[in-house]
DNA sequence: TGCAGAAATTGGTTGGACCATTGAACCACT
DNA sequence: AGTGGTTCAATGGTCCAACCAATTTCTGCA
């Protein structure tokens, strides 16, 4: 019966300043790198203390948003808008083997649909993209003899991008930055990704022509040589760097 | 060559003190909904300033880990561990239709997968879990003709957790969280979610008789049906409410 | 002109004070 | 007993003023 009363709210000078720095940004346009307001000029401003606005500034860093620099100023770090929804996940222990595991699972998911959905939906240019990272990847692994992490770590986010979803690039980013020390080194595995290597011109075949069933399970079996190298690896040594 | 030199942190202090703060956790074997010290008794204790436990507390706040109540105390929202990893999304001006369609895919990658997991990982425990939570299902159906969010919602979250990999709730759950008003009564297409509701079914017979294969197709059919709905409802109403 | 040191800028921290809300204890009245 | 009101201590929220530490900018000397 007294579903519907939530609540009121009292306070809220943090999200008060923040829709206002929100509807700043907005304003003046600004975007990533750019630096903004002291928060002794933000606290001037918005007529609160500076404490408030440090407790503001403090969420939108956390969220990653921003990133403060002592002397330097507060810098935008991703582009902010005053609808944006937030959505923090915590990986809980998942600082060793079995959070990387984890972490990969949800990645071989949102690869396979994402290629699936590229090949649907990429355009002649984003499918050229697309085969110009293909190429400089393999130009890279037939010079160097060996998969280069950052090249093929440049083929899959441009697959993100032509899938029309910038959710996919956000989240593996995201678990590609938390990683980032195993996906490019893990586990010590010589030849780690060598496996994984035919799969990338197979995935990039598929989505050229246009076929998201094919790419789907070409995108699986490349995911799967990595967590091929992976079991491999966890049989060698165990992480023991888990902090 | 000197990549694994990261900068030391000559200042960190609320880092040092959700540090602390989770070993106390640990240590004292808080869980969900209990309260942890005050900010003054935490300031006196670990040496620190009361601003500082504020700003390390705002962070645990932004990240959903913990709440504030005015008055009361701070209380835990979540299980706290010293190793967690944070990854953080935002959805930028996803208040909209079109960021529903985008989550939505997200959600088809997890569920389909999620669903195949759970066919090869599900013991007897887990399936029996997962049938009583289909049959409360399938009797509101009947009873109140109709699809109800709740009893559909749990069913779902038993398949995540029987997916052995805790991140598939994590980040399915916030999504509903998200976009919950949507998820419930979504552009006020009437039947909504009527069509899904064979479906639901059919997944579990998959998953009881071990099937990836099949399961993962029939969640896949499940959430094409959501899809369809929400196209359906697209075209009739426009999302005005975005706030 | 070039560069080392001084000065200004800016985020980080501290300590203290007061306000607003909560919840428990207590009390008066029915 | 129970209902409602009052008081009071505990607790988070906000504010202020100062100082510290890192960075940038300016200045003056060689």
């Amino acid at each position: 019966m007294t579903d519907s009363l939530p609540p009121i709210q009292t306070t809220a000078r943090d999200d008060a300043v923040l829709k206002a720095l929100a509807g700043f940004v907005r304003q003046e346009a600004l975007g990533p790198g750019e630096k903004l307001p002291t928060e002794r000029i933000l606290a001037e401003r918005l007529k609160v203390s500076r404490n408030t606005v440090r407790e503001a500034l403090t969420r939108w860093e956390g969220l990653g948003l921003v990133e403060r620099r002592q002397g330097s100023g507060t810098f935008l770090k991703a582009a902010v808008s005053p609808d944006m929804l937030h959505m923090p996940l915590t990986l809980a222990g998942g600082n060793d083997f079995a959070g990387l595991v984890r972490t990969l699972e949800i990645r071989r998911a949102l690869e396979a649909e994402a290629a699936a959905l590229c090949a649907v939906r990429a355009g002649k240019a984003e499918i050229a993209e697309i085969e110009r990272k293909l190429d400089i990847m393999e130009e890279a692994f037939h010079t160097r003899a060996g998969m280069s992490s950052e090249e093929d770590w440049e083929f899959h986010q441009s697959i993100y991008r032509a899938s029309g979803n910038p959710l996919f690039e956000q989240i593996i980013s995201a678990m590609h930055e938390l990683f980032h020390r195993f996906w490019e080194h893990p586990l010590g595995v010589r030849d780690f990704g060598h496996a994984s290597f035919p799969y990338h011109r197979t995935v990039f075949d598929c989505i050229a022509a246009h076929d998201p069933q094919g790419a789907r399970a070409e995108a699986l079996k490349l995911i799967a040589t990595v967590e091929n190298d992976l079991k491999r690896g966890a049989a060698n040594r165990k992480l023991s760097d888990r902090k």
